[in-house]
DNA sequence: ATAAACTTTCAAAATATTTTGAAAGTTTAA
DNA sequence: TTAAACTTTCAAAATATTTTGAAAGTTTAT
C-alpha cells in the first residue's frame, strides 16, 4: 500500500470511529489529517484535501481546540493561520476522557445524586426496582468517573502499569 | 420527587447518554424502561409507555436483543412476548464493552495493523509522521483491547479491585 | 482611510438517521 | 381450514444533523 492510500484510510477510519462514538465524522477526519500530517496546516488546504466547504473546516477546527486537540500558530510575516494536532497518543486519550467526563458523565452523575435520593415505600416493586437499577448505576457511573480521574492525572506509563498489574 | 416523575428522568438521562455515545435514543429509552420495570413488559405497554410506534419498539427490542441486554419469554397460556433487561449493572456494562469491541474497536486494530505494515523511507517526514502516529495508535488501542478482554473474563469485585489499587 | 487578506457566521440545502403505520407474515386454537 | 392474535417488514415521512457558500466581519499593511 502506497502512502497517500494509507493516509486516506486512516482518515476514513478515524472518521468512521469518531461517528459510532458521537463524535461528527469530519471533525475526526480533520483531526486525523493533522495527526498524519508533519507540518502545520491552513483552513485553504484542510479544505482542499478532505473537500470540505471553508464554513465547515471553519467550524470544525474550531472545535477541534475546543476539544483541546488542535492548536493554531501563526508563522512570521503570514496572516494565515496554520493548524496542527498534538501527536501524543497518550494526551490524546486522556483529552478526549477530560471532556467527554465534564461533558457528559458529570450531568449524569447529577441526575442519578438526585434520583438515588428519591424515597418510597420499600415494599413497593415499582419503587424497589427503580431504586436498585439507579442505585446501582450511581455506583458503577462513580467507579467509571474516579477511574478517569486517576488517569487525567497519572502518567501514562503509570497508568498502563497499573491496568496491566491486572493481568497478573 | 414522585416515583413517576423521576423515572422519566432516568429514561431521558438514559437516553440522552445513549445519543451522545452514538446509541440510538430510543434504543437506550427502552432500556432504561426496562431497568425500571419490576416485571416483564409487552411490545404493547413499551409503546405506550413511551409513546413510540409499533415498528420502532419491534426494531428496538430486536436491537436490544441483539445487544444481549434485554431478553424475551413466553408467560404459559399467552401468546404475547414478554420482555425484560438483565438488571444486573456489571453484565450490562461487559455486555455493552463486548460488543463494543467486536463491532467497533475490531476493524480498527484489523486496518491500524495493515497500515503499521505500509513501508517507507523513514527520512521523509511525511511518512515518519504517518508511521509514527499510526504505530502509537495501534499501540494504544491494543492496550484498551486487552484491558476489555480482562475485563470481560473478570469478576466484577476483582476488576474494581484491581482498578483500586491504583489510587493507593 | 482603503483595500486586500483572511476569518466567522448562519440560513438554507443536502444528507443521514429515525420513526411511522399499514400491509404482509406467522403462529395458535378451535 | 379459518380467523384471531400477534410479530415483522419496509417504503415513505418526519426529524435531526451536517454541510455549504456567500455575505458580513475583522485585521493588517500601506
Amino acid at each position: 500500500m502506497e502512502l497517500p492510500e494509507a493516509k486516506q484510510k486512516f482518515i476514513e477510519a478515524w472518521g468512521k470511529l469518531g461517528s459510532e462514538w458521537g463524535i461528527n465524522r469530519t471533525m475526526a477526519q480533520v483531526h486525523a489529517l493533522l495527526l498524519l500530517t508533519p507540518t502545520e496546516l491552513t483552513t485553504e488546504e484542510i479544505m482542499e484535501s478532505l473537500s470540505i466547504s471553508r464554513g465547515n473546516a471553519n467550524m470544525t477546527l474550531r472545535d477541534l481546540m475546543g476539544w483541546g486537540l488542535v492548536e493554531k500558530m501563526h508563522k512570521p510575516g503570514e496572516r494565515k493561520e496554520y493548524f496542527f494536532a498534538d501527536k501524543n497518543t497518550w494526551n490524546i486519550a486522556r483529552q478526549v476522557a477530560k471532556e467527554r467526563r465534564k461533558r457528559e458523565l458529570e450531568p449524569v452523575l447529577k441526575i442519578l445524586d438526585e434520583l438515588t435520593k428519591v424515597k418510597g415505600n420499600s415494599n413497593d416493586p415499582e419503587f424497589a426496582t427503580f431504586n436498585k437499577s439507579v442505585t446501582d448505576i450511581n455506583k458503577m457511573a462513580k467507579n467509571v468517573d474516579k477511574t478517569l480521574e486517576t488517569m487525567l492525572k497519572a502518567e501514562e506509563s503509570w497508568f498502563w502499569g497499573s491496568i496491566f498489574k491486572m493481568f497478573k
